[in-house]
DNA sequence: TATGAATGAGACTTCATTCAT
DNA sequence: AATGAATGAAGTCTCATTCAT
């Protein structure tokens, strides 16, 4: 019983138990999603107790709000896109999907909860869900703000046509590498979409069928 | 007890009982998932007590695994794919994609219920996970074969990279219309991606450079 | 650990549990009021576990309101109202004040849960509120009609005014009983209060100066 | 931090936080009860940290006791008993009960608290319940002596009894209104038991047969 | 004169499941 | 082929209170 550390870590500090707080929820939220995610469990992996946690959130919506929230900007930060002028159009898109693809395999939490929450249709949504849907807008925008870049003759129709593509692509190259592990190679399946949603937008860009 | 007329239905009817605790639980497992699924709510929507569903299936993992089961033969049921000879190999490719699209929105329990037990990571997974995975595998080798009839000449790596290219948009763009609802026309973008990945498959059909 | 009783009372019986259930928390509930009476207490002293007490109500308000509906029912049964044609006027209603005292004296529990409801003002009310409300409704038309009877002159005005002076001073003085316990003489104080009541209705039924 | 201006409000007041503290919870004491009152509820409304109600108050005990007291005083105050000598005797305690009747509808949550806690039997009592005893002794001594200047020869037994039931009748027409709300005319019934009492004593005086 | 943060206990309620009938 | 009743475990959340600052 002789508690080496004393460990009564008194010294109250919300941003740090708040952090605490957050690094447990995102784990277990990203795992388990939504209903798997129980305060309890939470507690025990941050080792506050659940009333402390009530403390920082208001209920568990708030947490998991809260997690979607800290672990987007996670995410966008772990997001490199490289400089402007690198190597040729194709080749600056190509390298753009291997940094997503890079972010997503070392922070999927972000992804895997929210499209966990997005996939759920229940009465009253989790207000995560929404948060997870604005992110959502945000890198979509991103993505609309790159393609009207490489070909500004598109019209917005095709623009956004293409970016749904291209973000729908990666969403289901994501859930697949969910699925199959490391044996499914993300980097080279974003790039080969990179390569694919370029062309389609070349092909839209050039001759006017586009469409959908 | 013998009453006069016999049969009004309120002698129990297996098979009947079976099919509506089937239809209340895939109601309510495509809104809210596998733990978000509880057997209370199923009874409430399905009219049997608790204890009945315990008679039809040994638990709650049981029938979410039958669920599953069930809604994927309903899907499979809802693919009518076309006969084998009218029109060009892409034209028949794109109404294959059509008509997956119009299945996935007329019965979307199956891929969405899947989706959220396949993007969980929990300890133990729920049996249902794993035949959804198994029905998605089955999925996959149908993809497969329409390939290899339309492209012969490519190898099974390639054949693999196009199919798994293949299902995993398809994935991403039913996410897509789960998230944006009836705007999101999925035939059309089911149909462009067809194109697409026909487009690609013929890339690396005819150059060698497949790839990923 | 030799238990001399098997003591598995296996045994399903809902009615049996129900009345146990009540029993326990018409005692907690008619001492500690509303918010007083934990799910928890009412579990330990009936012996069956908190989550049976789910199986007969619905929630904790759904049990306070069942237990002012039955404690209800006991008190009116226990006040016995005596045969038309005993004494003079002022004796029968004499006798009928002296039973109202003695059955609020064995089944007090109705009473003073009640008024706790009755005086409480939460945003949303508590449904045997609700319930205790409708209870003494019934209670002062009975009350009316005993008015009515002994002063057929009296206007309906006046016998709302008389009605309601009784009722309010039975609440009174039952107030000061449970205040005072046995040291008032709650027997002697209602009958008083009888007297006092049929001395102002005659007055009132006399000259024509009712009021209030 | 020796700010510029001094004083602007900012900068702790004791005398006001207590005072907001307790009008707080006044308000919902008033309105729940003891069990009712949750420190976090009072210090939602009054806008202070639950801490700060502990730094003004031993526990929520000495809380509601103190809301008892001052609610108490608070009443006092509203009681404006009449100059002694304007009318008939008769007269001067009508005046007195439509005093009473407007102190109890203008502050009613002395009297509406006091009678929950009253009415509760916990096995150990809150100490607000004593504090409110001793008050309602302290006005049931002042009726008692209203009613010895009024009728001299009445002996203590009798005087007892008169003001135990002028005090009775007032809590159970006060709950009275309290049920119906506005639409019981206090006043008018206050004023009716001031007569009928007035009689009561009126007969216990003249003829010797008084009771209880 | 306050207060941000923490905390163990306990509140109500639902959970999946069992069992005798 | 079913079901009424029961139950221990666990769920979310609130409680009154403390303590270092």
């Amino acid at each position: 019983m002789t508690r080496g550390r004393p460990e009564r870590k008194q010294r109250a500090n919300g941003v740090e138990s708040r952090r605490r707080i957050l690094d447990a929820a995102v784990e277990i939220a990203g795992e388990r999603g939504y209903e798997g995610t129980s305060i309890a469990a939470v507690s025990a992996k941050c080792g506050l107790p659940a009333s402390s946690i009530y403390w920082h959130f208001k209920d568990k919506d708030d947490l998991i709000a809260a997690v979607i929230e800290r672990s987007f900007e996670t995410w966008l930060a772990a997001v490199r896109l490289p400089g402007e002028d690198e190597g040729t159009p194709l080749e600056r898109v190509t390298l753009m999907a291997a940094n997503v693809a890079r972010s997503l395999v070392e922070a999927p939490d972000f992804l895997r909860l929210g499209l966990m929450l997005a996939l759920e249709h229940r009465p009253v949504q989790p207000s995560g869900r929404t948060v997870f849907l604005h992110a959502r807008e945000i890198a979509h925008q991103r993505v609309a703000d790159v393609v009207r870049t490489f070909f500004p003759t598109l019209d917005e129709t095709a623009v956004r046509t293409v970016t749904t593509y291209a973000v729908a692509g990666s969403d289901g190259l994501f859930v697949q590498r969910e699925i199959g592990g490391e044996s499914v190679d993300l980097v080279a399946l974003l790039e080969l979409h990179a390569r694919t949603v370029y062309g389609l937008a070349e092909g839209m860009s050039g001759g006017g069928e586009g469409g959908a």
